[in-house]
DNA sequence: TTGAAAGCGCTAACAA
DNA sequence: TTGTTAGCGCTTTCAA
């Protein structure tokens, strides 16, 4: 940010006010189109850029909104992302996009600097939906949508999938085709997905009449490291599970690899239904049977949410619920 | 952005002046402690939090970095930025990111946005080298890194992978099993990789005293349609090639898939690489060979060039080449 | 149709 | 050790 030519030198080279060059800019009209004209000149004269620090100070907008979100690594987020900054580039707004790690700490910070920046609204997938940062927020009285994972607290948009359905379906269709020991590898019990994924499980269980085992419980962190693990303890067993639910997308790649590693036949020997589809579901024999989520409609939902909160003043708290989908392909075997 | 409190009101609680706040908040020293304590009490009690925009507007710092990338959806990108994002944190950084879709018209409105809002410095994967609007960060003195993709400008760095050695790897693998006719799906011509790709198969050919021939160059976009109108293209012609290689992660991707719907064997019918390793690589049956680099090291690479141009005013135009390296897996057979 | 000037919230030089 | 004050570059009254 070296010396560059500031409005001030634009009105000097076109000699007028600042003034009226800012109405110029800014598109204001009121200015004569001779003035007009020398302006625009001086303006590619000095090669101008308008400062959008100096202009946010006074406009109290940075036209900005800030996304935060648990792992850019995991291809759902850059999906959604992709559907929010089209959105905004479409409304002439700007993203600012920051990843927590799955950690409450980093969430914290980037909330701060969102703040400190002055972001117009914010949209989070929150690592850790107790995090006392979050009332930051509302404190500073910044629009927040929550996506994906809930946050309870009044004046929060909140837009979700249907878990517990997503994960009933899954199970479902499991039991259906006769299996009674089906594991589940879950997610954080902090978050909404890793919470409710499990609702649905145990709801199945229950309505078809089955006993919830601790051993065919896996608690799992969304990456795929503990996918690999979960299988790993399910192999062990030594009554193994005839099917593995799997909570997440990453998951369920760290168990495939950690399937075949053992040698543990994919749908002979062992059905499989995941959460989230993953490009490696139709590629691998059998083909991967997984919930699916529009993840497209999510980051355009939760964009226009924020948008209409932002320029409505709007204080209430909504609430948006998509459904998920079975797609039934090839790894769940009839016992 | 509503009426936040300001460093005045926590002066007038303190009983102080700004001055003396503006000393504690910036950790400046030169306080009586018993004044301090006084300070980190009304801040507590009027929740302040430092406008950065006005801060911005004094020390001309943003504490801000861009990243522009063509395509957030593909794997590649995250992974960098991942990086790139890690090593900003520790230092205290921040990042915007903006993904232009591979359009050289929007990555001219998104470097605008970035110089309006007054980054400290640039990391891009330009869309298209010879982007005119890419001079602006020149004009407006922003560091600048290029990454992935070359820029040609005076004092913009370079954080490269070698392309051509990467690809002429890969046909050289090819070609020492016996293949004579590879068909080759290019990226755009007008971007770095796109190009050089190309180079490193024409290389090859030259060497193993092989013909070009334009009916086994497919000339796509990096997007995972062109893999499969490709692999569909070669696969109607009269005289098909023994062996393909993919220009990148996202071609490769649709290739495989129009190899299965055409049931054209990988492997035994048809030799295969890719360029930039894949999840379903290791998940398929041939398992895919593929040239492999390394994107965390470009991501941190590119971040330290940065970091180093921003704070010591480097005006000179440094180049890292890194070498890719060929995971040889079991998509070439021996002819 | 234009210009002068106040002030956004902050930092830093200077003074006390 | 603390306070006063001049801007940073811009928008926006108010006046001309």
């Amino acid at each position: 940010m070296n010396n560059k030519p500031t409005i001030e030198d634009v009105a000097k080279e076109a000699g007028v006010s600042i003034a009226t060059v800012s109405r110029v800019i800014n598109k204001q009209g009121g200015v004569k189109e001779k003035t007009e004209d020398k302006i625009i000149n001086a303006i590619k004269k000095t090669g101008y850029i308008q400062n959008a620090v100096a202009r946010s100070m006074k406009v109290k907008k940075t036209n900005t909104i800030g996304i935060i979100i648990p792992d850019i690594e995991n291809p759902f987020f850059p999906a959604v992302i992709s559907a929010i900054e089209n959105k905004a580039r479409e409304k002439n707004l700007y993203t600012i996009l920051s990843s927590t790690n799955e950690s409450a700490l980093t969430e914290g910070k980037i909330i701060g600097n969102f703040l400190e920046r002055g972001v117009d609204g914010v949209i989070i997938t929150t690592a850790d939906k107790n995090n006392p940062n979050l009332e930051l927020l509302l404190k500073q009285k910044i629009p927040t949508v929550a996506i994906d994972r809930e946050i309870n607290l009044p004046s929060v948009d909140n837009v979700l999938i249907d878990n517990v359905q997503g994960s009933y379906e899954a199970m479902a269709h499991i039991l259906k085709n006769g299996h009674q020991k089906v594991g589940i590898i879950c997610g954080p019990q902090n978050t909404t997905p890793g919470y409710e994924r499990f609702l649905g499980y145990q709801k199945a269980m229950k309505e078809f009449g089955l006993e919830l085992d601790e051993k065919l419980i896996y608690y799992g962190d969304f990456k795929d490291s503990s996918g690999s693990k979960a299988v790993k303890h399910f192999f062990e067993l030594t009554e193994r599970p005839t099917a593995i639910f799997s909570c997440n997308n990453l998951m369920t790649i760290g168990a495939i690899k950690e399937l075949r590693a053992l040698n543990w036949s994919l749908g002979s020997e062992v059905s499989f239904v995941g959460f989230d589809d993953i490009e490696i579901a139709t590629f691998i024999q059998p083909s991967l049977t997984v919930v699916k989520r529009q993840m497209y409609e999510l980051g355009e939902i939760a964009f226009d949410l924020l948008h209409e909160k932002i320029y409505s003043n709007r204080l209430d708290s909504k609430k948006v619920m998509l459904t998920p989908s079975l797609e039934i392909r090839q790894s769940v075997n009839k016992i």
